[in-house]
RNA sequence: GGGUAGAUUCCGGAGCGGUCAAACGGGGCAGACUGUAAAUCUGCUGGCUAUGCCUUCGAAGGUUCGAAUCCUUCUCUGCCCA
């Protein structure tokens, strides 16, 4: 068992606010497994590295012998998070939810310890509440404590509408923490707000308030906004192990110092050649969610790009109602479960990202002769060798 | 409850009754360049086996040879006043 300061030092690595380290410290002297609470809301089912960063934090207190619990907002999903929103959230079905619960779970325990987290779902307590409840949980809180929140605030300035259920989520997300008594939560800087009204609410029932650990957002492949699914600029820890690897691969060099810093703990040797440094973080990434193998292939395959012989790729059956360019390109889209309109792959054909065999074919119209072993490029990410 | 403004293609936002699949910007995609990166430049960005056809401008009706544009009703939202 490290020190109650050895802990502190470790715990408090790589984040971007605590409040405080003296009460963290003076929680950790007690000697006693520290409650961590981390609360998700299952509104999309795949987890990406930006959802790591907080995970990889709640690893850390279960290896120095702390309590993960993890707090699935089954019942906050129909809320709808509010952060980061310029717009309300559209509800999620009850059925999409506890799918997404699931799928949510499976993941995090690629990294989290399962034997050392409990799990809640908020429901369990929100789902018995009477409205007279509802109503005394909301007296805790002024109306003005919730206007003070940024997404709040800037809504109104610019006359965007915000519905009063948005001002729950907070005090809902807030509630959970009174219910499994967190002494710790973790979360993304963007969630300080609800996790200070937890610690209000925990005051207000005369509980030592929990210390608050926000970690710094990741930011997206294309290195302004933060990574979300939404916003297609993510890296998903289920995906296979070439596409990460290709995805990492595309961010800029300002985004990889700043991942290799957050994903793995590691500053980039500035002396390395950008390319083989970010060649080695991709590798280093691969590696955590797949395996070192999978990670050396990854990065074989990656070398060999230009050998197109020497790479694997899917196969494809040509089609056999259509002999012209386009209905091929659009069935081998379709084969990769990436279905294109007709006119998005004439687009394509017409500007060029269609080669065979590294020529380029421009004509939607013309019937190539395809033989077996040719590999058809689509486009950048995408090629598929002839069946 | 009263008054007023508005709802346009992924987003923002233009759109004299015909020349509107709808300006412009953002985003996205593709090409060139490169380190198969970023930045930059160029093109594309509703659908259709396609010099044309089909479906779009909150919803439903109507006027008209012709409607995103005019009229009616409805739905939704902002703002001001109570």
């Amino acid at each position: 068992m490290k020190s109650p300061a050895e802990q502190l030092e470790i715990l408090t690595r790589g984040t971007a606010k605590v409040l405080s380290d003296a009460e963290l410290l003076k929680k950790l002297e007690k000697g006693e497994p520290l409650r961590v609470k981390l609360g998700v809301d299952p509104t999309s089912p795949d987890l990406h590295l930006g959802h790591s960063v907080v995970l990889e934090k709640l690893r850390q207190f279960q290896e120095l012998g702390h309590q993960a619990v993890l707090i699935i907002g089954d019942f906050t999903a129909q809320i709808g998070d509010p952060t980061g929103r310029s717009k309300t959230r559209p509800p999620l079905s009850r059925e999409e939810i506890l799918a997404n619960a699931e799928t949510y779970q499976e993941q995090a325990f690629r990294i989290l310890d399962r034997d050392k987290t409990e799990i809640v779902y908020n429901g369990t307590w929100f789902n018995k509440m009477t409205f007279s409840e509802v109503i005394q949980l909301n007296a805790r809180v002024t109306m003005q404590q919730m206007l003070q929140r940024e997404d709040f605030k800037n809504r109104i300035a610019k006359d965007q509408e915000v519905r009063l259920h948005e001002i729950q989520y907070p005090i809902v997300q807030g509630w959970d923490s009174v219910e499994v008594r967190a002494d710790v939560e973790l979360g993304g800087t963007d969630q300080l707000f609800n996790i200070l009204v937890g610690r209000d609410l925990q005051k207000t029932k005369g509980m030592d308030p929990q210390v608050v650990m926000c970690l710094p957002i990741l930011e997206g492949l294309d290195g302004v906004q933060k990574m979300s699914k939404s916003l297609n600029n993510y890296v998903g820890i289920t995906e296979p192990a070439g596409e990460m690897f290709g995805k990492i691969m595309s961010i800029s060099d300002d985004l990889m110092a700043r991942y290799a810093v957050l994903l793995i703990g590691e500053e980039i040797d500035p002396s390395e050649h950008p390319v083989e440094a970010k060649k080695a973080l991709a590798a280093k990434i691969v590696a955590r969610y797949h395996s070192a193998e999978a990670a050396d292939q990854a990065l074989t395959n990656w070398n060999n790009r230009g050998k197109l012989d020497a790479v694997e790729l899917p196969e494809f059956s040509l089609p056999a109602d259509r002999k012209d360019l386009l209905g091929i390109v659009q069935a081998a889209f379709a084969s990769l479960e990436e279905p294109k309109s007709g006119s998005d792959v004439r687009r394509l054909i017409q500007q060029g990202s269609i080669q065979l065999d590294g020529e380029k074919l421009s004509d939607p119209k013309s019937e190539p002769a395809l033989s077996p072993g040719q590999v058809l490029k689509l486009n950048k990410k995408r090629s598929v060798r002839v069946a």
